[in-house]
DNA sequence: ATGAAAGCGCTAACAT
DNA sequence: ATGTTAGCGCTTTCAT
């Protein structure tokens, strides 16, 4: 560990601790003085301790970013980016997942602010949670809210599920299908999901089967619940199903069926899995571009960050596309099969 | 931002600023002095700054953790299990990863420094660094290698890739296969999974492909490889693949080719994406326990931590199963086709 | 242009 | 048992 400090160097260059720091900090000095501190940094191999410049200058140059448990790839893939972004401009993060530790959300942004994050970061659990609110308000710092509408006082980035949903339901519906299901957790931003199923059979002069819609079923094993769909007197014949593991679970469950897709059953993937064009056959899919949302995750907060003014929190939302590839038929009735 | 100080407190309280410390860390003190000191940090709702306590306490219970690609499910795993261990400890994770920003590790590392974490996880993107090292060494905090035999000088595990391929390429000459194609990159580890190609080789009294075995063939398009190596005259009867990307490479030519797998030509992949038991065929894979890695990664941390004398570097292997699914088979003999 | 000195908020001796 | 005080390493007035 490092035991040189700005007063070593100082002695060494034989100048006094101010000049030296102004060096550090670029700003006017003489050639001659300059010359002689970076010669004595370099002697030394000098690093100046942040934990001591961030107490003086109030700011530490970290930004706190919280990610649920859910294993979720897009969280990662935001990370990444943000975290290529804000490297860039001399940031580094400080990451906390909110699972399998015990610590609630408060406590990690809590935690946070103890270390005097320079920013925050923040993809919630939950839709609404008063307690992170009132937590995040009070903290004041730039925030940008991932996924979740949590307040309209914070800038956030969405997929628009809502509309994509109901494109892909559209879809469906004029490919014959009447009884979809829409396969996914009740939590969190899933009612936009709903209502764009709705809308859609809103829009074709039906009624949405409100049995094969969420809150119905979901429960942790979606293979289970996949499977009491299928084995069901009324079976769906198509499915649209959220995230790498429902689809998993529902992919798997047809191979042990002997159930062909799309004949025996059209599937519709939200989000699109590395692999969805890579099985056969390839998987329809609602996708979005990840690496927008990062960048709009990142130019939101780092546009906070520079306005010394409060910015207006801005609500940005991500369109899907629908990339259709083999994974959808019109229904057959049962009864041919 | 919370402008209220230890001074405050002790002011509301009417004690000193080094009674409030006391509480604070849970030194004994009188049962009437932190009921004092309790009421009036509730009641300003102090929070302390851990910015200055880390200056003072020589310790900021900050890990960096340096990783090549935080969207690379492995690492992501890996760091989210970490993070989960080390929380319940107090320690929060500074993370960087170390690419497409134009960083290298050894700035990373620099700046790890300077913020004076109190150890260090990294996943280093080459084998050996000598840059790298000798600054890991000079720092002398706690540090566990992931993946890569950096030096002995550190606590690192590995995934035992040479033992795992060696297992794999035998289950495959066993079934008959005598030109099996090893896809892998050069770089990193990878010539432990080469030695264990070759070995099984030996085993057999064979001599090994050398043609298919890098580093022969390996640009970044894993598509483009593939498909040079299936059309060509010898082409092989078996592959083992490592790693999502070229997985799937392999498995889209096949569909475009129309080759079945495993009648045309058998697959082994190394590493098992969640997707390898949902694809049909379901694909044998070499795995091995992320969960594992992670855990054994945030254990040798630890004991490093809490030791105070130097703890002997240990290299820890996690070894992998072949897991048989549906991918592998006796090869046709080309005329046959 | 450079130096001296006062903190930033906290902990840990050292006093009392 | 509690209070006082000297720093931790740096930045930033304020003098010179």
């Amino acid at each position: 560990m490092t035991r040189i400090t700005i007063k070593d160097v100082a002695r060494e260059a034989k100048v006094s601790v101010g000049s030296v720091s102004k060096v550090l900090n670029g700003l006017p000095v003489s050639v001659r003085l300059k010359q002689k501190v970076d010669a004595a940094i370099g002697q030394l191999g000098y690093e100046p301790n942040r934990l001591a410049q961030s107490m003086r200058r109030r700011s530490t140059g970290a930004i706190g970013c919280l990610v649920p448990d859910i294993s979720n790839p897009l969280y990662w893939a935001v990370v990444k980016k943000v975290d290529d972004r804000l490297q860039r401009d001399g940031y580094m993060l400080l990451l906390a997942s909110s699972s399998d530790n015990g610590r609630t959300e408060v406590d990690i942004v809590a935690e946070f602010k103890r270390r005097r994050v320079d920013g925050l970061i923040i993809a919630p659990g939950r839709e609404t949670d008063a307690h992170l609110i009132k937590s995040l308000e009070q903290f004041g710092a730039p925030t940008v809210i991932l996924g979740r509408s949590l307040s309209k006082t914070f800038s956030s980035v969405h997929v628009d599920y809502r509309s994509g949903v109901e494109v892909a339901t559209k879809y469906l519906l004029d490919l014959g299908h009447r009884r979809i299901a829409l396969l996914a957790p009740l939590a969190g931003p899933g009612h936009a999901r709903v209502e764009g199923f709705r809308a859609a059979y809103a829009q074709a002069g039906l009624d949405p089967p409100e049995d094969l819609v969420p809150p119905r079923t979901m429960s942790l094993d979606a293979e289970h619940d996949v499977r009491r769909l299928l084995d069901s007197a009324d079976a769906p014949t198509a499915l649209i199903v959220l995230g790498t593991r429902i689809l998993a679970g529902a992919l798997k469950t047809m191979r042990d069926r002997n159930l062909d897709t799309p004949r025996d059953l059209s599937i519709i993937s939200i989000g699109d899995p590395e692999w969805a064009a890579v099985h056969n056959p390839p998987i329809t899919t609602l996708r979005w571009d990840v690496e927008e949302v990062a960048r709009l995750v990142a130019e939101l907060f780092l546009s906070q960050l520079k306005k010394k003014s409060k910015h207006e929190p801005q609500q940005v939302f991500v369109s899907t596309d629908l990339v259709l590839r083999g994974s959808c038929a019109t229904p057959v009735r049962r009864a041919e099969k």
